[in-house]
DNA sequence: TTGAAAGCGCTAACAG
DNA sequence: CTGTTAGCGCTTTCAA
């Protein structure tokens, strides 16, 4: 409740000047087919007229729904973060439902005390990036209602962006530019996508016979640009493939301080083409997909909508396709480059 | 409620095994200083054994606080309003509460709608950007506990970044750099910042002997930056402030297609410093503010934190520091450069 | 300090 | 089709 003035009118009083029981007014607002059509219209108008508005509190009471959906993002400073927020708001507002949102800072204690704490407040729980473990996570999908978004955990529904097969897209695209050595700039040591991407990054460059490195842990933020970019160089590697868009700007901008050029002496690919991937200096080539649709995905999962499978065994684990967005930031070897040093 | 197993344990269940009424299990949660220690004690435990949580629902019903705040932003795509989503976010978890958030998508039945949802359900509204009328604002103000941020409306608290002072430091620059003439590209029509600022502007202008026009209103937004661009072109000015950002940066792009020079043939300044101004081609000259703040602040004069004044004549408004960041996109007349045209 | 009991506003049997 | 009557889980007088 807001304040009321003068008290907010109840369905006690629309039942009281329309002269019949709570439970007809109760059944005139929520379900208008089981009420005489005169009565219901008489008991409507008189509502409007005292300005009645039902209070979603007491109604979510005794059902316990109470039509809101928790999403939790690892990090609200991070712009692709943007994306998911907007198709979960949207999606939500289109159940007629309201969502929150929280930021879990990139901890799972963090992450797991909110749920605690909204736990009987809302419908169900959302997390974007969960830091939690595979153990941790199947035992909160057991007891509370929850979907997974960019991170995928056996019996519990999930939306993701094919990061798969979209890192296979970009060591090809390395390799057919004449690359022989990559990097890898880790993200989180928690991070499920992170440990994804470097399995595909090391069988593909397996495949492709290329020399791949694993360097990190950096935090996936502009901040952490400068030491990836440093440890890149330091492995005299001609192509880096930075966790994220955020990181991959951060070690742009270092290369240009340091005179390294991009994609000259080393290509750069990041990952989300979040805002700014466009016009930061080289423009990044990265890997987009629908965040938003899959915020959406998400939520109509947790709502139950579109007939998606339940959870448990089975549980639907959507995933959406993914492209990559060739921009300045990756090129050819440059004849004479120097040769990648020993994969240590 | 998410969904229990086995129904969540209630205050009923810790007091039949506790032994005591259930009034002295609901003092012990909730007022330990009123129940003797020895009890409380004892009470206190066998509620954590049993796994007891209380149920917020059934807490805010008898007394209609639900410690949870709801947020609208006007445009949750616009990354200027991360940063008021952040600290909002902050704020509220700090005191405890719930953040709720709502993109009102520039319409202002929208934000009326929205509260009148939320109404019941929350304890107090923040709108940032609101695109309400002064009068309807006042009137939601009397009703609901609701704080601004960028706006300010007599009698409701807010929360704003001195775009006043800011402005003028704009205009300063611009002509301490030889500027004659300036264009403004508005935002929306109902956006009191825009108004604002236009006020502004034109003031300053008079009184540095400057020429200045405002066009628009454009959509504040990336793809609002062609049509604007073209416009300032249009006028043949030396100088363009765009409404905020992502329209600058629109602007910027624009500029760049069709071979103009910024800032050598018009210089370019926005507003809030979002991620990527400071990495656009060129860098972005734009007016900076503690955005994160201004979320924080309007939080704590909603919560009635810090002692701020209430609401009613003499309703805080607090007012932030802004300072404009200089960077590459602005830069003095070049010699030679076109007249500027008459103001129409 | 503790217990008994009356609600908060709404929904959902169960009768009529 | 409509009214009566229990609750939902917690807080809060009012007594004891």
């Amino acid at each position: 409740m807001t304040r009321g003035g003068g008290k907010r009118p109840t369905i006690y009083d629309v039942a009281r000047e329309a002269g019949v029981a709570t439970s007809t007014v109760s059944r005139a607002l929520a379900r208008p087919e089981r009420v005489n059509a005169a009565t219901r219209e008489h008991v409507l108008r008189v509502a409007e007229r005292l300005g009645y508005h039902t209070n979603q509190l007491a109604r979510a009471l005794p059902s316990g729904r109470t039509r809101t959906v928790a999403l939790f993002v690892a990090d609200i400073t991070n712009p692709h973060f943007f994306g998911i927020i907007r198709g979960a708001e949207q999606q939500t507002r289109a159940a007629g439902c309201t969502l929150i949102v929280g930021d879990t800072e990139e901890s799972p204690e963090l992450e797991a005390r909110n749920i605690e704490r909204l736990s009987g407040s809302v419908d169900g729980f959302v997390i974007a990036a969960s830091r939690m473990s595979d153990a941790d996570i199947r035992k909160l999908g057991a007891e509370h209602r929850l979907t997974l978004i960019s991170r995928q955990v056996d019996g519990v529904p999930s939306a993701i962006v094919d990061h798969a097969d979209g890192t296979g897209q970009i060591m090809e695209h390395l390799a057919s530019l004449g690359h022989r050595s990559v990097v890898y700039l880790a993200g989180p040591r928690r991070s499920w996508l992170a440990t994804q991407r470097w399995k595909v990054i090391s069988h593909s460059a397996r495949e492709l016979g290329m020399a791949a490195t694993r360097l990190g842990p950096f935090p996936p933020a502009v901040r952490g640009g400068a030491a990836a970019a440093d440890a890149a160089l330091a492995r005299g590697t001609t192509a880096a493939i930075a966790h994220n868009d955020l990181l991959a700007i951060g070690m742009l901008r270092r290369f240009a301080d340091r005179g390294v050029g991009v994609p000259g002496d080393v290509s750069v690919v990041g990952y989300d083409d979040i805002f700014g991937a466009d016009f930061c200096s080289p423009p990044l080539t990265t890997l987009a997909g629908h965040f938003a649709e899959a915020g959406r995905r998400a939520v109509d999962l947790l709502l139950g909508a579109r007939g998606e499978a339940p959870r448990g065994r089975g549980a639907a684990q959507v995933v959406l396709p993914s492209h990559l967005v060739v921009r300045e930031s990756t090129g050819p070897v440059r004849a004479g480059a120097k040769r990648p040093e020993k994969n240590l």
